[in-house]
This record gives C-alpha cells, structure tokens and sequence, in this order.
DNA sequence: ATGGTAGACCTTCTA
C-alpha cells in the first residue's frame, strides 16, 4: 500500500498538475493539504474518475485537507480533538480498508509566522492537541500513519541553509522540541528509515529563485506507530515534481507499507 | 541588500 502526502496549494488552480500526477503514480492513500476551497468546490469527480473515494474537511480561501483512497474510507473525522474555537480545517482521518485496515491522519500544521505572535502560540497549542490525540491512537495498537505538512524543519540537515530560519517559526526550538515530542510518543519518522535517499527537501519558496538554487526544506514528514513501522518498506520524495509546469511550492512524498 | 512569487479575493492576508 502507498500512502502519499501533498501540499498541493490550491486543488483547483493546481488541477491539471495534481491530476497528471494521480494518473502516473496511482496511490493507494493520499492526503491533500491546503486545497483552499469549501467541501463543496472540491473537484470529487475528477478524483472519483480515477478510482477514489473521497473525504474532504474543506474551508473558504485558507488551509483545507482532504484523503483520497481506492478502498473505501471508514471511520472519517474532521479536526482535532478539543477544537471549541478554532474554525482552521487542518487535519483529516480515516480508516483506510483493506486486508490490514490502516488508520491515516492528514495534517497541515499551522506555519506560526511571526514568532511571538498569537500565530506561533496557536502553532505550538495545535502540535500540544495533536501530541494527545496522537497518544490517544498509539493506545489502540494499530496500523497508524499521521502525515502531512508539519511546518517543522526537524534538523539543521533538514535544509539547504539553516542558518536563513533561524528566526521562523518552522525552525524554532520549541517547534522541533514538540515535533520530538511526537516522535518520542513512539512514532518513527519514515524518511530516516531509509538509507541512501538521494533528496532531503520536501519545500521549495517561489520567490527569491529557491527551487533553482536549490534552498529548500524538509517539512512534509510522515510518522508511523510500531504496528505501521514494522511495515515500512519505502519512503520517496518526488522531487521533479517541484519543475513540473504550475507546481505546488511542495512536493509529494510517499511511503510504501507492506500490507 | 528585508528583496522575491503564488493563490484567493476586494485590497490585503497567508504562506
């Protein structure tokens, strides 16, 4: 089974290309990120054509995810647990089914730029509610993998030049000191699973000529329980998708679970 | 050098 993450950065202007994607590479799962539309702007059909079913926790203009799977999706939620007052539609999950049902998460964790904002403590507040709902599914011992657009980079490895995030939310200690937490809760980091990958980066800024200098970040991560890990048999970021004609500023990354 | 681009949309916000 592959499972893929993807910041597509608006599903409708980015149609033509999240589509010619689908149809080459054909995942099993995928979770999408800032789809930038309501529920009912989402293009379903075009995904539905290829063979999917389609969960979609939409918003107007900001943020929206959505899962997509060729079995049916059981068990959908849409938002975190203790979520009274935050109207952001950042996170998505379902059970996929199968021979081995597989519980996904989708997640766009908020950017939190400017630090010292009410941003970055609304970021740190989320990756506090996603930490004991991730606790919560760890408890059930089950197949698990929450992956999305974190905003974290985890390591000064993690990009081209750390030293230009030093003062952004996505590099900040407490950001990588929470996105250990998760980690230490007992879920495994999939990338770092697989030796000898050839690319780190997952994120590449439009502006200032990133992409062609190559100044990008790793922050589109997915994280497995044990039940998911014992499974794991690769994990690729699709990085010549970044060159494509129209691309997301994120690239898909994609892991193989044996199944 | 505080630039630069992209998307949604009412003119600025978010990233």
């Amino acid at each position: 089974m592959r499972i893929a993450t993807w910041n597509v950065n608006s599903v409708n202007a980015r149609l033509e290309t999240v589509l010619r994607w689908f149809e080459t590479e054909q995942p099993d799962v995928a979770c999408l990120q800032e789809i930038k539309c309501v529920d009912e702007k989402f293009p379903a059909e075009a995904f539905e054509r290829l063979g999917y079913n389609v969960a979609v926790h939409g918003q107007k203009t900001y943020n929206g995810v959505a899962m997509l799977s060729k079995t049916p999706l059981e068990d959908v939620r849409k938002g975190l647990p203790d979520g009274e007052g935050d109207d952001h539609a950042r996170y998505i999950e379902a059970v996929v089914s199968g021979p081995v049902p597989v519980r996904v998460g989708g997640i766009y964790l908020p950017n939190g730029n400017p630090i010292g904002t009410e941003k970055f403590a609304y970021k740190l507040a989320w990756m506090d509610r996603l930490h004991r709902h991730a606790q919560a599914l760890l408890a059930l011992e089950e197949p698990l993998v929450l992956c999305g657009d974190y905003n974290v980079i985890p390591e000064p490895r993690d990009a081209d030049k750390p030293e230009a995030w030093l003062g952004d939310a996505l590099f900040q200690p407490e950001s990588r000191a929470a996105f250990r937490g998760l980690k230490n809760l007992g879920l495994t980091e999939a990338f770092l699973e697989i030796d000898g990958a050839p690319e780190s980066y997952t994120f590449w800024d439009y502006q200032a000529g990133a992409w062609n200098r190559n100044h990008g970040i790793r922050i589109d991560h997915h994280l497995l329980s044990p039940q998911a890990a014992d499974r794991l048999r690769a994990c690729v970021i699709h990085r010549d998708v970044r060159g494509w004609e129209k691309p997301s500023d994120h690239v898909p990354v994609v892991i193989e679970l044996e199944v």
